[in-house]
Order: structure tokens, then C-alpha cells, then sequence
DNA sequence: AAAGCTAATCTAAACGTTTCGATTTAGTCA
DNA sequence: TGACTAAATCGAAACGTTTAGATTAGCTTT
């Protein structure tokens, strides 16, 4: 700027007075002033900006994977509508490990971001911390921390699964697995009291050797599926609660030489796009995506915009069963004969 | 940093030091600083510090869909590389628009990234100017720009899709319907000469009307095989030269009451993680995305920590043909036979 | 014609670091 | 003891902006 500043015969105060619009700028020194940046190919630098000003116009981002399909839709959706605003983001994937996670937030706090969202992974004094009292706003995606009341937006992870778990015992199902991760973090505990009570509103009791929890990963999956369909008594279905377990357990059946929906019927957490084009078409529990990434980001920007008073603010979407045909109805009898064979 | 020193009752540059650990800071002052730290909850300001070192330890990232799986598992490994080499990573998506792409290098540029990631979209005089006198280094991922020799890492998409289409001729097939991108951006190029020089050597002849361009989306996938399955003389194999189009593909096939590879068989660039659990299980072309994410961050990291003299790199990986069932062996009259149908 | 406005421009301080060179303190050696 | 050296600490400038307030010039108004 100060170059600028020089070819063009006038002040740095001009000069910043003309990019930004802040004061009427004659028209003579507007064209030598324009001329100057031309030539010289002036760039603002946003860095020494930010310094001054207070704000980046930069907001942090950290999901556990962006290769799980529902966070890489939302982080896209997120992407976008921050973009619109002027924002740029900061990803960061904390690989659901704690440890990576404060590092990263702690990173994007020293760099100033103007706010953070973030899909917390395990639970930690350093994020409690940050979230309590971090001079930035932050809104929780997906998962909440106890006792922690930021702005937040969530799935009813309770009722989704309660209705996915009616709709396998309307089918018929008695006995369903049941693929978790750890109790951490709170759609896991949710998706599970939707599944528990499920079950009790049926005069079922719960079974604790159809669950099995696992890490989130699709070897998880894996595993946790041989276990159930290795049992003597074999569960007819199957619910994952989450994408990648399910396509661990997909393998599972498929190397145990078993189909699915004939021989075990799936469900799962999250949808995905080829869900519905390869067999068996996948019935699954669809997050709305656009609105969760939508909502997530424009309770964001109103903080940023300066409504900072607004008591915390907690949204709630539902999730949507996408009956397909990875689940088949069983006869009265089936289900015994199954857990006989 | 000013609170932190005074507390402590030392100077600005002796807090500096201690942290940065620049000089020997004695015992006591260490102690009482460290103390200061801590109780005031200080932490540095990278923006500050940016300015002054000229570095911001930010890279930026472009990518046209973070939901295409391809770009989602780059992306994923390259932001892993450069968290473990202590970069942040500035993701921005270009929606495969090229003022978007312009808008967003723009962006990066201002913020004072320290390096860029480009996976290009179109081709324009903005991208080949930043690219050839930025004053950071920049690599080409996946795309290249015609002219400008930065560092960049591609694959031999040629090479692949030759292999693909020869598969495809030796299990019979004579009509290969092939639906592609536009061909501004290089790898569309490359891969529709694989296509042709493989018909070439199989003494075929180009047939025109089995080759539909569209624009990478899903969309583009189900009206291209919507119209190829609608010939007259209707081709017995589709290959798509993206994962998003061969969805879109397959819902045609379904949608025309078509199955796959019984009517018609089925080969996609960009292996995705589900493609061997459902059925069909799709026949496509995987590239190596670890090495892919892992070659350009490296690439980037060597010029950031200093080696700018070196000549421009280019690397060129090899795709591997994963073989599963969505394609079907032809008898000699079996392609007659189909397309009489 | 003097005084008062308004519009345009400028000067200089500030943002929170880093870093160079200066200063102080303590220790060593002749 | 005095000069010299090494170690520890500090003062102040610099990075590239923004912005408040000062200054100047050109008009109106009386």
C-alpha cells in the first residue's frame, strides 16, 4: 500500500480511504490511485487487516471425518453458505481423537477465527473450557456437550431410531442387533434410549448380547457384525448407528456367505447417494443435511453479525426413514425358524 | 503479550523470547512468566505474529466438489499431511465454476496463504497468471493448465481408461457408450484419448453418437445414459468418466427398467468405499488417493521449506482397474442380439 | 472581505508480535 | 582491582493496515 501510496502522489490514508470506501476520494486521485494498484498489482494484505480490525473473517470447522458421508454433505453445505457471507473456513478433522481435537481447536483459536463450529468428539476439560468461555462464538454441530449450553444444532436422534427400530418390529423382527459407538458422545446415547424404547413399547425385553459397540469405523462394523451373526441365536436384523459401521457390516454378511434382506435385514444411520441405486437399496435414516449445515451455519453468522445477547439457542431436526428394501417382512414363524438354523 | 509482561514484571521481548524459546530466559523470570501465562490464559496471536514473520503456516485448498469421493478422500489425506506438518488448511470448493475458482484464489491469496492446492475447473487468465508469477508456490492436483509448468501431480488417465475399454472389448463388447465432462480441463481430454485409442487398436471405429458430454454432475450422468440407452442400436457397455455422472448413469438404468450387467455393463472412473459391498458391484478405475493426497503434499511442503529453485515436478500415477461384476462377458452374436432388442 | 462550512487529504498512532542492537549484570582473568 | 567477556534482559523499530483527528483548500454567507 505504501508503494501505491507513492506512485501515486498521495497518502496510505488515501489510498485505504479508496479501497474501502470510507471517505469520498476525488476523482483525480481515484485514477492515479487506480492506476497505481494496476500497475503495480497491489494485493490487500488481509493479515496486517485482520490485525488491525479485530476479525478474520475466518471461521474454524472440525468434524471427525470428512470421509463420512453425512460430514462431508454438511461440511459442504457449510462451506457454501459461509462463502456467500465472505467467510473463509478452516477444516480440520480431528479423527475422533480428543487430543487432536483441542490441538486443533487451540490452533484455530491462536489464528483468531472469528467463530468455531465444531462436531466435538469425546468429551474434555479443554473443550468445555473453550466453549464456556472462548471470546469467540461456537455452535455445537451434531453433538452436544453436557452441561455445556452453547448455540447448537442436533438431530432427534430418539425418535429416528425409535421409529427405524418400530419399523423392523412391524415387520415382524424380534431380535435385532444393535451396531454402536462409544456412549461419549451424545447421538450414540440417544440413538440407543430410541432403540431401548422401542423395544419396551413392544413388550420386548432388552437384550444385551445383541449389542455391540464399536469405534465408529467400518472395521468396527466388521467386527461387530460377525459377532452378532456368529451367535447361536441369531439376530434377523440389523441396525448400525452410523454409515461407515454399516458398510463394515454389509461386508460382514457378505463374507459369511449370508444376504441381506433374505437372510438378515439392515438399517442404518445416515443416508447416502448411492443408496438407493445398488441392491440391496439400503433403508436408512436420513439427516436433512441442507438444513442441519444451513441451520448450523446461519446461528453462526448471526452471532457474528453481533447478536451476541440472544440467550443460546438449541435446534432440533428430525430425521426421515427412507424405507427401501434392505428389510424383508417376516411370517410369524420365520423369526423362530431363523434363530433355530 | 503486554498483560503477560507486566504481570510478570519483564519486557514484551523476554516474554517473546521464553515463549519462542529464541534466548536462554533465566530460571526466575521463566517461572514468573510461565505463571503469568497462566493465570492470565494468554495466548499468542498468530495473526500478529504472521505479519511480522511474513508467514502465515496456511495453506489453501481448492477443489471443485469436497462431495465428489474422489476429492473428499484427497482432500482428506492432504489435510492430514499438513496438520501433521503443522499448516492449517484453508478448504475452498469452486462448484466447478471458474469465477468462483478465480474469487476463491483471490481469497486465499489476500489471506497470505503460504502455498496453494489447485484442483482447477475450466481454464481462464486469472488461474494461469496466479499461477505462473504468484509469489507462492502452487501445485496443480488432478487438473493441469496447458502452458504453465508448475509443480503438479496427475495420473496417467490415458493409460487407465485404454485398460478399462480393452476390458471391456475383450469380454465381447462392440458398442462402449462413454460419458464425459468437457473437455477444458485435462483429464476429461486424456481419458476420452484412452477411450479412442483403445477402440483404435481393436481396429473399431469412432462412433460418435456413443460418446455424451456433460457437466461432471449427476444429473449430466442419467440424461447422457438416459439418451445412449435410448439408441436405436443401443450400446451393451457405459463407461462413465466420473464417479457423480455413473450414479446418475445407474438410476437411468434402473429407471428404464434396465439391469446391470445383465442388459448392459457398467465401468466408472474413481473407486468409492461402498463399491464392493452392493450389487452390482461396480468395475472402475481407482487411483491411488493416498498417494495422490500424500505426492502433492509433499510437493508443497519441499517448496515451502525453502527449495524454490528446483525445477517443476510433474508426477504421474498409475490408476489400477478394479474388477468386479458390473460387466458381463458377450457371446459373438450376444451384441447383435442386444442391439436388435 | 472576514468568518464559517464542507469536502478532501494527510499525519500519526495503534493493532500484537518479532528481532536487532543496546544495556545491564555477573563472572573471569591478568 | 580493573578490564574484559558472556549471559540475560530490555528498548524500540518494524510488519501493513485502519482510523481518529488535524490540516488545508475552496465555497458560502453575511
Amino acid at each position: 500500500m505504501l508503494h501505491v501510496a507513492e506512485a501515486a502522489r498521495v497518502s496510505v490514508a488515501t489510498v485505504s480511504a479508496y479501497i474501502n470506501g470510507t471517505t469520498t476520494v476525488s476523482q483525480e486521485l481515484s485514477g492515479r490511485i487506480e492506476q497505481a494498484i494496476r500497475e503495480i498489482g497491489y494485493k490487500r494484505n488481509a493479515i496486517a487487516r485482520s490485525l488491525k480490525i479485530g476479525t478474520t473473517r475466518t471461521i474454524g470447522l472440525t468434524v471427525p471425518h470428512i470421509t463420512n458421508p453425512f460430514f462431508t454433505d454438511v461440511v459442504s453445505v457449510i462451506q457454501q453458505a459461509f462463502d456467500r457471507a465472505g467467510y473463509a473456513v478452516m477444516l480440520c478433522c480431528t479423527d475422533e481423537d480428543l487430543s487432536n481435537q483441542d490441538e486443533q481447536i487451540r490452533l484455530l483459536l491462536d489464528r483468531m477465527v472469528d467463530g468455531l463450529i465444531i462436531a466435538r468428539v469425546g468429551d474434555g476439560a479443554y473443550l468445555r473450557e473453550t466453549v464456556d468461555r472462548a471470546n469467540v462464538p461456537v455452535v455445537l454441530l451434531d453433538r452436544e456437550v453436557d452441561g455445556v449450553d452453547s448455540d447448537r444444532v442436533v438431530l432427534d436422534n430418539h425418535q429416528a431410531v425409535f421409529e427405524a427400530i418400530t419399523y423392523l418390529l412391524e415387520l415382524g423382527h424380534r431380535r435385532i442387533g444393535y451396531i454402536t459407538g462409544a456412549f461419549n458422545i451424545t447421538p450414540m446415547r440417544d440413538r440407543m434410549t430410541g432403540y431401548h424404547e422401542a423395544l419396551l413399547s413392544a413388550g420386548l425385553a432388552y437384550d444385551q448380547s445383541l449389542v455391540r459397540s464399536g469405534d465408529l469405523h467400518e472395521a468396527d462394523g466388521y467386527t461387530a457384525a460377525m459377532q452378532l451373526l456368529s451367535l447361536h441365536d441369531r439376530p434377523t436384523a440389523i441396525f448400525s448407528a452410523n454409515n461407515p459401521m454399516v458398510v463394515g457390516a454389509m461386508k460382514a454378511i457378505r463374507d459369511l456367505g449370508l444376504s441381506c434382506p433374505e437372510d438378515v435385514s439392515v438399517i442404518c444411520f445416515d443416508d447416502f447417494p448411492w443408496a438407493d441405486v445398488f441392491n440391496p437399496q439400503l433403508t436408512t435414516i436420513a439427516q436433512p443435511v441442507q438444513a442441519i449445515g444451513e441451520q448450523t451455519a446461519s446461528l453462526l453468522l448471526d452471532r457474528l453479525n453481533g447478536n451476541l445477547e440472544a440467550p443460546s439457542r438449541r435446534l432440533v431436526l428430525k430425521g426421515r426413514l427412507m424405507v427401501r428394501n434392505s428389510c424383508r417382512p417376516l411370517q410369524a414363524g420365520a423369526n423362530i425358524a431363523a434363530s433355530v438354523a
